[in-house]
RNA sequence: GGGGAGAUACCAAAGUGGCCAACUGGGGCGGACUGUAACUCCGCUGACUUCGUCUUCGUAGGUUCGAAUCCUGCUCUCCCCA
């Protein structure tokens, strides 16, 4: 994988940047849809390929390990061979799992028991077990095994799960280093740094990440349950320590504002179920705003459902049907919903490498930034 | 014509003397959702001057300290037999 910086905004800490990897290029800043079982929820390969535009989709190694499983993860030929996605993947470690998951699991030294969440049975995954599995999904970009320890963690605790994280991250990396890919295509694996909302933490964790020089670095634990502005201080922090020539990655963020104001402070690549699950729940993100599709006042009104928006959901279907597709639970609401999601988001972070490019994106900001937030 | 069952809030349906402004679903309205156990979850849903008051359980009357619940008349609905 390579990386290669290509402009920065005069008035931010906002970056344009070009990834290539065997499977494609990718341009940064850039949104990740996430398709946790293989699969964007609600959402055609051919339709977040022309419609989205989507340059790289995430999977979970967690959930595809439990299901289908690695066996048939290894037949298929990996995972692009499975689901048809020729472009970029990236998986998650299942680190984001010990949080979301953790009534579920046990954290040891070693590793992390989980109970599966499908019919009880226990599996324990280790940082060495970790890398192997994503090797065998054959993503692009592989996640180290983290503990992602919620937002509202006391120092002692966050301090202790850094270490456990830390530790685990140098046996990712030695794993991941005596192995090579199993496809023919190279991958590369991408340190999480953590350290909750403590600053010196943030800074210990990044240097550490750093010293282990791979291509590129994530900001994990961020949007758990914090106040947005430690998220935001805290991508300042951590983006002041990681190198400036590799891509950053915000895990897991988030609103099109906060992506915004991550990019910003210096932010590469960001993945959010937001746009599919809010968009499945009714909610659809426009330049001016968010609606809330369910709400009575679209109930009659025929208007597209974004009339600046650049997929053919936008022109072709109107608020007031797709209220009424969601009301009646139809499948097709959802996937109009999150396709429009997906696509406003993909043109959000083009807008925002158009606005770098010419040096404007600090104002644009500015003045997006209120525009998003306002309820429709 | 004979026999039987029943009428409860927007719908369905509990409740059969006080803990009932009335269980529970659905519907309606609103909200939440940030590396996806999520087409999920959470509120509200008689009226009002809303820590209280007033009017409700087909309808008119009655019994009782007290009735959606007991009694009587009336109206309507459904089922079975002819």
């Amino acid at each position: 994988m390579e990386f290669k910086l290509l402009n920065k905004d005069p008035k931010s800490g906002a970056r344009t940047g070009k990834l290539t990897t065997d499977h494609g290029e990718i341009q940064t800043p850039i949104f990740m849809p996430v398709g946790t079982l293989g699969s964007v929820k609600g959402v055609h390969q051919r339709e977040l390929r022309e419609d989205v535009d989507a340059e790289i989709i995430l999977g979970n190694t967690y959930h595809l390990y439990l299901r289908p499983g690695l066996e048939i993860m290894e037949q298929a030929g990996g995972l692009h061979k499975f689901n048809g996605w020729d472009r970029p993947i990236l998986t998650d470690s299942g680190g984001f799992q010990v949080f979301s998951l953790a009534d579920n699991r046990k954290l040891t030294e070693e590793g992390a028991m989980f109970r599966s969440h499908i019919d009880g049975s226990k599996h324990f995954f280790t940082p060495e077990n970790v890398m192997d599995i994503q090797r065998t999904i054959g993503a692009d970009i592989i996640m180290a095994f983290d503990e992602c320890p919620p937002g509202t963690a006391t120092y002692e605790y966050a301090k202790n799960s850094l270490g456990l994280t830390q530790r685990w991250l140098e046996r990712c990396v030695k794993r991941f280093d005596e192995t090579e890919p199993k496809y023919g295509y190279s991958q590369t694996l991408f340190p999480i740094v953590q350290g909750c909302v403590y600053k010196d933490l943030r800074i210990k964790a990044a240097e550490h990440a750093a010293a282990l020089d791979r291509e590129g670095y994530a900001i994990g634990g961020l949007a758990v349950g914090e106040p947005v502005e430690d998220m935001y201080s805290m991508i300042e922090v951590v983006n002041e320590v990681l190198p400036e020539d590799k891509p950053r990655y915000l895990m897991g963020v988030g609103t099109p504002v906060n992506i915004l104001e991550a990019i910003s402070r210096g932010v590469d690549m960001f993945d959010c179920v937001m746009p599919t699950r809010n968009g499945r729940n009714g909610m659809i993100f426009t330049q001016n705003g968010i609606i809330n599709i369910k709400n009575k006042k679209w109930a009659n009104d025929f208007s597209p459902i974004d009339p600046d928006g650049t997929s053919f959901v936008d022109q072709h279907y109107t608020k007031a049907y797709v209220r009424h597709l969601i009301h009646s639970k139809e499948l097709l609401g959802a996937q109009i919903c999150s396709i429009h999601n997906l696509a406003f988001y993909l043109w959000l972070v083009r807008e925002a490498r158009v606005q770098i490019n010419q040096g404007t994106f600090a104002s644009w900001k500015d003045v997006m930034v209120k525009r998003l937030a306002t309820r429709l």
